[in-house]
RNA sequence: CGGGGAGUAGCGCAGCCCGGUUAGCGCACCACGCUUGGGACGUGGGGGCCGCUGGUUCAAAUCCAGUCUCCCCGACCA
């Protein structure tokens, strides 16, 4: 019996990254093409990863206060072109309605790329009184964006989201509450798909069209490129502005709220399959794993009907966990490894005749660390264990593998090497001048990230023009 | 949007250059037998608008034109 089996259909992770990743989508069945140019399909077993994602998610979101509503799909025109920056930042990228039936619209409707037109029109009938602040409301649905090139998960047409608004009296108590949503992305994204990220502010030239500051986090990818896994935006008053909200205010002056925005997407499901996987396929980390483990019988002919009967009892006593026990006949046990392998479900239970007697079975983690033997007794606390480490596991190689790709350069020249000796991040000490920016992302074909906080006020020349600063920025190239 | 590649059974592919029996192989699927602690084996069988539309031709998976979709490398972009 040895430790064997690559899917033969996926691709080598190292060998051919990008086919890598689109055969790992489709075999796992996470997804699937749609009929249309962009679109794509989230099959059960992708779905069921995006449930278990969004409840976690929703769950903190409610925890810090905020409460979900839904508003609708269609935005017309005139509320979109309200807001100036907003509208050229994302005029490129709209898909719109322009006929209902057999007549044509006199104005035309926007299928949403984001909603604070909509939302911030709402608010306007909804505020009047400091008494009404602040607005904390989330939403999920559905975004439509017309992206030349798409990629499963990566860049859809349409794609899932969850998009927060809130209104507040004060611009500090505004930019706590982006501040706030930073740090909740982090914890989730962290702790619970166990994919580490840059969190920080984005330069003038990466904002979101219409904020006064926009925060992101970043994920490394195993090519070396960065993805954007989360914004959370400072929109000011511009919003306010734009659509005419007004509040009385304790001293009987009418003054603007200030809002925030912030939204994660779909993407995050791509940033975990690639962030996890090998040359196995999928690997699910067990917070929000589809199933956390899968009961495989062993099925010798004779004495199944009292091995499959271990294995139903076996599950009801998982019964706090995500188990599934695949009992069909039709496979052998062998296949069934492989099969759940390249899913990427953490742990396998494997319960046969010998384990019967023994009153045991046997646990085998997907992150390749061995099979242990453990008493049917302690199974739940054991897998419960098990499946904490495999989760520490995950997050912990992620986080030496961006270490590995984090580099510092002083010099254009230093900037070239690093990065082409360790595809990533590579941090930088910038003067904050658009021209210095400039320069360097069109010498190296890289984009700024972000500036995490932890990481600024050591003082230090700009990497290219050479003059005193103390901002610190992180360059990757990008998906 | 530019350059390159691909689309033939559920999956992976061959056939195409050089048009011509009934379009082929592996896996999967069905039946029977034999098996079963890491994708078993044997025998027999089922399954195809050759991406789509049009053209050339006596004859098109094969040649030509258009079109759709996917992948890769760029450009653009939250």
């Amino acid at each position: 019996m040895k430790e064997d089996g690559v899917v033969k259909e996926i691709p080598s992770k190292s060998g051919s990254f990008s086919d890598w990743y689109t055969a790992v989508v489709l075999k796992a069945e996470l997804a699937d093409y749609a009929p249309v140019r962009g679109c794509m399909v989230i099959r059960p077993y992708g779905y069921a990863l995006w449930e278990n994602m969004q409840a976690r998610l929703d769950k903190r979101i409610k925890d810090t206060g905020h409460v979900n509503a839904y508003f609708p799909t269609l935005i017309p025109e005139s509320f979109l072109t309200k807001e100036a920056e907003h509208v050229k930042g994302f005029s490129p990228q709209v898909a719109w309605v322009t006929q209902g039936g057999d007549e044509k619209l006199t104005e035309r409707l926007a299928l949403r790329p984001t909603s604070e037109a909509i939302i911030n029109t709402m608010y306007a009938k909804w505020v009047k009184s400091y008494r009404d602040l602040p607005v904390l409301i989330n939403q999920w649905c559905n975004i439509f964006r017309w992206e030349k090139a798409t990629r499963l998960f990566l860049r859809t047409l349409e794609f899932l989201w969850q998009e927060g608004h809130t209104l507040h009296r004060t611009r500090e108590e505004a930019k706590a509450e982006t501040l706030r949503i930073l740090d909740l992305y982090v914890d989730f994204v962290e702790n619970d798909l166990a994919v580490p990220v840059l969190a920080g502010a984005k330069p003038e030239s990466e904002k979101f069209p219409g904020a006064v500051d926009t925060y992101s986090i970043e994920a490394l990818m195993p090519d070396g490129q960065a993805l954007q896994a989360g914004t959370s935006h400072l929109l000011g008053q511009h919003f306010a502005e734009a659509f005419d909200i007004r509040y009385l205010d304790e001293d009987n002056t009418e003054k603007r709220p200030w809002g925030t925005s912030w939204g994660v997407t779909w993407r995050l499901m791509g940033a975990l399959i690639m962030t996890h996987g090998d040359d196995k396929g999928m690997f699910m980390p067990p917070r929000v794993a589809p199933f956390q483990a899968v009961i495989v019988p062993i099925l010798f002919g004779k004495n199944d009907d009292a091995v499959l009967a271990k294995c139903r009892e076996t599950k009801a006593q998982l019964a706090g966990y995500r188990v599934q026990l695949d009992d069909r006949a039709t496979q052998t046990a062998g296949w069934k490894y492989n099969e759940y392998e390249m899913r990427g479900v953490p742990v396998r239970i494997e319960i046969g005749p010998k384990d019967v007697a023994k009153e045991q079975c046997v646990l085998v983690p997907r992150d390749g660390s061995g099979k242990r033997f453990v008493p049917l007794a302690e199974l739940p606390g054991e897998l419960g264990k098990l499946l904490d480490s495999v989760q520490a596991g995950m997050l912990e190689r992620a986080r030496a593998f961006v270490r590995s790709r984090t580099s510092d350069a002083a010099t254009l020249d230093e900037f070239k090497q690093e990065l082409e000796a360790k595809p990533g991040y590579v941090r930088v000490h910038w003067c904050r001048a658009q021209e210095c920016e400039n320069a360097l992302v069109d010498a190296t074909r890289t984009t700024p990230r972000n500036m995490p906080a932890t990481d600024q006020g050591k003082p230090g020349k700009c990497i290219v023009c050479g003059k005193p600063t103390d901002t610190v920025i992180y360059y990757a190239r990008t998906y």
